[in-house]
Formats: C-alpha cells, sequence, structure tokens
DNA sequence: CGTGTAATAGATAGAACGCTCTAGCGTAGC
DNA sequence: GCTACGCTAGAGCGTTCTATCTATTACACG
C-alpha cells in the first residue's frame, strides 16, 4: 500500500476537523472521506473518536508548524519570515474559499471543556508553535522573555484573523495583523543594543 | 412573566454555544436550561436551529461588544481603556475555570463554511465591533484608515489569545496580548502630530 | 360570555450518531 | 500447507439528534 490506511483516516479528518470541527464531522463522513472500512478505524483507535480527535490534533498541528517553519527557514531573516507567514496564510485562505486557516483552533475552542485530553493536545502544539517562533526571535538577538512573549502575541495575532478573515470571507484582517506582527518584531529588532 | 420565553432560550443558548460550540450542544440541552418547553422553542424560531443560532450569534456578540463599550467608557482614555479590556477578559477566564472567553468565536469558526446565514450573523457582530473601536480609536486622534486597523489588530489579539488562554489554561497569553495591544496604540498615539 | 390567537406541553417520527460485533481476507513464519 | 494474526469489511446495536405533530392552556378583545 502506498500510503497506509491510518494516514489516510488522520488525513481525512485533518481536513474535516478543520472546516467543520470536532463534533461537527461524523466517523462515517471520516471513514467515507479516508475511503476506508469501518472497522479498521476502531481498529487503528480503539479509543474511539476522542483518540481519534486528539492524535489528528497533533498530526496536523504539527504539519502546520512544519510549513510555518519551512517558510521561516526560507526566508532571509526573521521580519521577513513573518511576513511571508502571513501573506502565505492570507493567500491559502482566499484560495480555499475561506475554508482552510488553521487546522486546530476550532478543534481546541469546541473542546476545551469537554475533553481534557484532546485539550491537552492542543494546549501541546501550542506550546510548541511558541517555542519554535521563541526560539527563532532569540536567535535573532531578542531575550528569552520578550521573545516568548512576542511569539505569543505574533500567534495571537494569526490565530484571532483566521476567525475574521474566515468569517467575513475576506484576507484583509490576516494582512492586516501580519503588518502588526511585523511592525511588533522591527520595533524590537531596532531597540536591541549592539547586533 | 419576569422574563420571556424567548429570552431565556436566547440566554441559554448562549452560554451553551460560548461553552461547548454549535454542533456540541442540542437543543434538548438548551430547553431544559432554559426551563421551556420543547414545542416552544419552534414556536419562537419556527427555522430550527439554525435560526435560534443566528439569533444568538447576535445577542451574544451585542451584548459582548456593550460589555467591551462599558469598559472603554469607564477608562479615562483609550489606552487604559484597552488595558482594562484586556485585565477583565483575562480575570473573566480564569474566574469561569478557561470557560467563558468569546461568545462567539467558536460558533464562528464552527459554521462559517457550513452555515450562510449564521456566518453572516457573526461578520455583522464583528464588523460592528470593528467599528465601535475604530470610532474610539479615531476619536483620540488617529486617521480613520490606520484607526480601522488598530481596531483589527487590537480584536485579532484577543480573539487569538482566548483561544491560547482556553487550551492551555492560563491567562497568560490574554495578558501578553494585552499588552502588546496598548503598546500598538501608544505608540500610535505618540507619533500624532498634535493633540 | 364567547371566540380567536399566542404560547405551552410533550410524544414521536425519521435520520444520524458513536460504537460493537462477527466474519472474512491476505500474508508471514514455521 | 497450515496456522496465527493484522487488517478489512460492514451489518446492526442502542442512543441521541433535529424536527414535526396534535392537544391543551392562557389570555386579549368584541
Amino acid at each position: 500500500m502506498a500510503v497506509g490506511t491510518k494516514e489516510r483516516i488522520l488525513s481525512a479528518s485533518g481536513e474535516l476537523f478543520r472546516r467543520q470541527g470536532y463534533e461537527g464531522t461524523g466517523l462515517k463522513q471520516i471513514v467515507t472521506a479516508a475511503n476506508v472500512p469501518f472497522g479498521s478505524l476502531y481498529h487503528f483507535f480503539p479509543g474511539g473518536k476522542e483518540q481519534l480527535g486528539a492524535q489528528a490534533i497533533r498530526v496536523s498541528g504539527g504539519q502546520f508548524g512544519q510549513l510555518g517553519n519551512a517558510i521561516l527557514d526560507a526566508s532571509p531573516d526573521i521580519v521577513s519570515g513573518v511576513r511571508n507567514l502571513f501573506s502565505g496564510a492570507a493567500r491559502a485562505i482566499e484560495a480555499s474559499d475561506y475554508a482552510d486557516a488553521c487546522p486546530i483552533a476550532t478543534v481546541a475552542l469546541e473542546v476545551s471543556s469537554s475533553s481534557e485530553p484532546m485539550r491537552q493536545a492542543a494546549a501541546e502544539v501550542f506550546e510548541g508553535w511558541f517555542a519554535d517562533l521563541q526560539h527563532r526571535l532569540a536567535t535573532a538577538g531578542i531575550n528569552t522573555d520578550r521573545a516568548r512573549e512576542l511569539a505569543v502575541v505574533t500567534l495571537s495575532l494569526l490565530e484571532g484573523a483566521f476567525i475574521f478573515s474566515r468569517a467575513t470571507r475576506s484576507a484583509q484582517p490576516v494582512e492586516i495583523a501580519g503588518a502588526a506582527a511585523v511592525q511588533m518584531i522591527e520595533l524590537e529588532l531596532r531597540e536591541l543594543p549592539e547586533r
């Protein structure tokens, strides 16, 4: 088999959860989209929908983080990297007719008060994103504590703008938020004592 | 009757949607929480769950906006107003055990690709928030276009931080985002030509 | 007092839900 | 060639979902 059944289930789950959320997606819809027999689902995920959800959060969240890191790696510096991050997100959300924004934000909000394993999975993914971006900002010369704050701020801007862009069907919020993130980081770097 | 049946339905719907989202909340749970007979629900909302959802978005979103405006009104200036907005949100989310953040963000993400009436309701609520904050920033001397941008940025910071605070069970993201919003607005005001 | 309308009340239909179950298939190892 | 086992395959369980239906009660108005 080219790509395994388990991977197809996780991939289909990720896409569907991203667009319609966790509660809005049925297991039958997942097995249909993944072209997988129903029994296989409970073979690979004996913990049922909740286990599948938690794993889908980690996988999709990890992939999204890798995508972000790839964009940052391909950029000459952190400022243009963040700029590319937001402009790439803006293009992606437009191209998907305002469906594909953050793959785990909807699910995270849905389950954070009802499923502890899934809430924790989301929290760990978010912490990973924070740590990645913090490290890059620190490498650019910003002190550790401030780098963490800027990472949280940058990703808050992205996530919040995603909500508005999806609801208003306009990429403008993401673009505006991106400009703000760039401005904040530039400001911080300019205040650095030495380089 | 002190408070009407329709109001009780909308109030209960708002609370439940805020915590568990739209798809995660059943109509039976709503009528139970509102202490209302099932038949009354379809009497007041013949359009079913979708109509109820759209109206709940407008009501809850409107109330949340009014709460924000009240905080801004009670503050001496726009900068301390925004500061109070975020610190109030941080306290509220902690007090509710990280359940009560934005009343419509979860629903907005859930339905923005599946229910056009509800998506539109959310979009209108968001646009109202943007316009309110933009107007206040413009009154403080910031030019209209830039005021709109700062409004979108400030609310993106709030919404994004809400996601992280709920998932990580910590008010820190909201506090960090608040400090960033304050910093951006202060910076803009300092660059104003004259006062 | 009689009548029409708004609202209450809840049983129930029909579909979809998550999940369990058993049976069959394919292949690796002895 | 046979057994053991990972995986496929899908019928069907009980429950819950949204929505509809009929009946009853409360009340305003002529």
